[in-house]
DNA sequence: AACATGAATACAAACGATTGCTTATACTTC
DNA sequence: GAAGTATAAGCAATCGTTTGTATTCATGTT
């Protein structure tokens, strides 16, 4: 049987379109449609499991109760984490989530994210790569409602929340310097997003604190293109060049996850051999013997405040551009213990 | 700057709207337009930054070139890895993905589902859970496209693409008694879920076929309502209870994940004081120490079956029943060593 | 010169809902 | 009994596309 129409449950009451229309969307005794027509229309309604056409309702509308959300890679922990929550708080107010991951592929992610646009969301949540820019910018032209995640544009007047990147990579520097590291080794992707060059600045201002001179190669940018060599691989080459490296910081779960199979297939322990922090918290990081020191972001404040921006900018018409840099959380684990004192100190 | 419309264009080029709808659509050339006119129009479209509104070309043409995802938990590891591989077949072909996660909770997953129906995808791919039964019927009444993933109805003629369940938790009870464990424990959930029966069936007939008997103390089924105890100490009170358990298998990631928590609070060694088998592999489990063994989902393969099934009906009206089952692949690793043997045994 | 042909474009209906404006009837009120 | 006012409902335009069916004009044919 074909989708019940507004026409066909008219044309079964003996009453208009307009009525019918009325009295499904609840506002019949406002309009003082008669309890009778009401009841007739309602029964017929649920006979055809009548079900409104959202495309023809959104068309006249303009609303479509639908956010859109643009992530690296959902099957990465954070991202996936994130998209849960958002989903749950969307939910509250009545929206579905819609989402996409750009694989932090260049040429894909500028392809999703004019998807999505196409398919006109109320509002959109989005993690950009750098190659979103342009059309970052043309939403905020369109005056679209919209949050950046996790990083932002600095020349895009855009509502972001974010973690406090840099105050997440000194305080991991500096504690590894406290436990007594001396040769803190920072390992990043090449992309130049603001996260994670705040980071860098992070770990550099760190090691000027603690009178560590930064040293540009103790600091590996691994390239997650595909024609290059596997990122295993590289950060075992990097490491295996600077045998003197006695701690890594790691700036994302992923590299993290990946740096920790290059320690093992080098033979080197983590905490005997090397200390180890990384940006992000998982299971892996959580239970993993010895546990590893972590970088946790408040996943849950991320998603509930900028869908709060979001659902402003929508239903309260309140562009006003808000940024919010949430603190992150440094857990250590065992992965940070205190390197013994060399003996001519005592 | 509001966005522009086909109207806007014709007014601007001087042609009607029609002209402009084909020339956009690229039918010009064989509709005869004129070369002048095509380069008019295509100019014009790229100056007012011209993206079609999607409601209106959906409300004529019925099409949206959406599919919809629906499975428990977007932040597991399984699901996560899953719906990135759909994205990409389904981009391969023309299509984007929507996708909620349900939960596992009863109420909110019809009330998801409710919504995606409303939504009117072009098909839906679906790991329901119990309660989405009444739906799913719905669906496969009104002839939508559809596809199980994960799990399946009996009663629903629907065409799935699933593991085979039942050999997965065959082999690893089978490799457990081979290694010489005895005392094979089963922490599984308790929904009733077809695959987590097949689990419980292929563990039955393992023990049968090794001449283990089957102990209804060695099987948990572990409660994921909110009102009961957390998991991790239910876990816990069931090895303490039957400190004679040599060998478990979980019957999924998350009790894995958990299961492993347990275990440590517990203060039982992995490998050295119990052998582990878990359900669908992650990056704890490969790269913890003790590597984990687990019986691994081939997620590439279920994914891309699926979205070919569902393209396949979208596209070829081919509305076939599908039935398509996947082996599992048993990985060891180093949470399951070979027991001594009992000396009076040499 | 009458007619057919084809190229190039336009008209207008449809998709299904929402909504500002009318209309028709009945009931008050002076 | 005429005017005013609730009450109960319907008309018709509108959102932005797509598309079957015209229409217009120039050219070619006989």
């Amino acid at each position: 049987m074909k989708k019940a129409s507004l026409k066909d449950i008219a044309k079964k009451t003996g009453v208009s379109v307009t009525t019918v229309s009325i009295v499904l969307n609840g506002n019949g005794k406002e309009r003082k449609i008669s309890d009778s027509v009401i009841a007739k229309v309602e029964r017929v309604a649920e006979k055809l499991y009548y079900r409104p056409n959202q495309f023809a309702k959104s068309l006249r509308t303009g609303k479509t109760f639908t956010l859109g959300l643009i992530v690296d890679d959902i099957s990465n922990f954070f991202f996936a984490h994130l998209s849960k929550i958002v989903e749950e708080e969307a939910d509250k107010f009545g929206y579905t989530v819609m989402f996409c991951s750009s694989e932090n592929d260049e040429g894909k992610a500028r392809n999703v994210l004019k998807i999505l646009l196409d398919k006109q969301m109320d509002g959109y949540l989005i993690a950009p790569t750098l190659s979103m820019l342009p059309d970052v910018l043309q939403l905020i032209a369109e005056k679209r409602p919209l949050v950046l995640i996790d990083r932002f544009f600095q020349n895009a007047t855009a509502s972001y929340v974010t973690l406090d990147n840099y105050k997440g990579a000194y305080d991991s520097v500096d504690y590894f310097a406290n436990q007594g590291y001396r040769n803190i080794a920072l390992i990043t992707n090449e992309t130049e997003q603001i996260q994670m060059k705040e980071r860098f600045e992070g770990y550099k201002d760190a090691l000027k604190k603690n009178k560590l001179s930064f040293l540009p190669a103790l600091v590996k940018k691994v390239s997650f293109k595909s024609e290059d060599e596997k990122i295993v691989i590289q950060i075992e080459k990097f490491l295996k060049a600077r045998p003197d490296i006695d701690a890594i910081l790691f700036t994302s779960n992923n590299l993290g996850v990946l740096g920790l199979e290059s320690l093992r297939n080098l033979g080197k322990k983590v905490a005997r051999d090397i200390g180890v922090i990384c940006f992000d918290d998982n299971d892996l990081f959580r239970l993993a013997s010895p546990g590893i020191s972590v970088i946790s972001q408040p996943i849950k404040q991320i998603g509930k405040n900028a869908i709060r921006i979001l659902i402003d900018q929508i239903e309260n018409k309140d562009m006003g551009q808000k940024h919010i840099v949430l603190s992150p959380n440094l857990v250590i684990r065992d992965s940070t213990p205190a390197k013994a004192v060399a003996v001519s100190a005592l």
